[in-house]
DNA sequence: ACCGGGGTTTACGTATACGTAAAGGTAACG
DNA sequence: CGTTACCTTTACGTATACGTAAACCCCGGT
């Protein structure tokens, strides 16, 4: 079946480059099954690379997230460690919370700056009219 | 007055090194001024400092921070490329409202996760009673 | 048989964000 | 005057996350 793809394929899907792929893969992050020498990404890679890369653009290192991939790898097999597992979770989940805090906040504060910032470039503009 | 902090005092007031101090300085994100050889970090840089901790947290990197800090130095005097900078901080406000719509649904996917755990995590506690 | 277009491994190179050690100035304390 | 404490500069070292080049295999087409 053509659930699986070429690293190629991988590539174009999700804007990465063959050496992330392989990079990921030597890291335990991706576990692309072979026929013969070439990888194939499966179902599984594939949902697992959109939260490597979610995570990333959240500012989590690869190892980080590595440990975040054993949660929902949980679905497909194994329960060794859960509870232990679900710590790791609980602190993401925490930290997740408190960046969305602090990210609205942010949000505020740039919008404030940025309306500041437009008045006064209004401003500048009406002067320069008043002299002509 | 002593609205003006030494290397250490900032250290332990922001939780940082006097190595990333200096460091920020090199790359022109800090401006303290000088007693003689040593630093003294004014309220601006105070400030600065913590948008930039603020700005690693979200996982933009130093110079894209060092953009970010022009748009809200503009306040302290230069009015210069107002515009272009308000289109810089543009971007930025688009990323993060992203941000937060990616985290609000990663948190929703985390929970539900979690939640899975949790209840299998109780199955797995009834099955091990009913065997006692 | 040859060649291009894929894939592979191995391995050195690079940017970012600091750590860390070396070597030294300065000010206060005893 | 020596030591301690704190600061300084200079500079090499390190972890992360890949980029990039070399050298190879394999398969389909002409």
């Amino acid at each position: 079946m053509s659930q699986t793809l070429t690293i190629r394929q991988m590539c174009d899907t999700f804007g990465v480059t063959p050496r992330t792929l392989r990079f990921y893969e030597s890291k335990e992050l991706l576990f692309p099954q072979r026929e013969g020498q070439k990888r194939l990404f499966t179902r599984s890679d594939q949902a697992r690379l959109k939260l490597i890369l979610r995570g990333k653009r959240f500012g989590f290192s690869l190892e980080e997230v590595r440990k975040l991939l054993e949660l929902y790898q949980m679905n497909d097999g194994q329960q060794t460690q859960l509870s232990c597992t679900l710590e790791v979770a609980r602190g993401h989940l925490a930290e997740m919370q408190a960046q969305r805090a602090e990210l609205d906040e942010a949000i505020a504060e740039l919008k404030e700056q940025m309306s500041w910032a437009e008045t006064t470039l209004a401003d500048m503009a009406r002067n320069e009219t008043d002299a002509a």
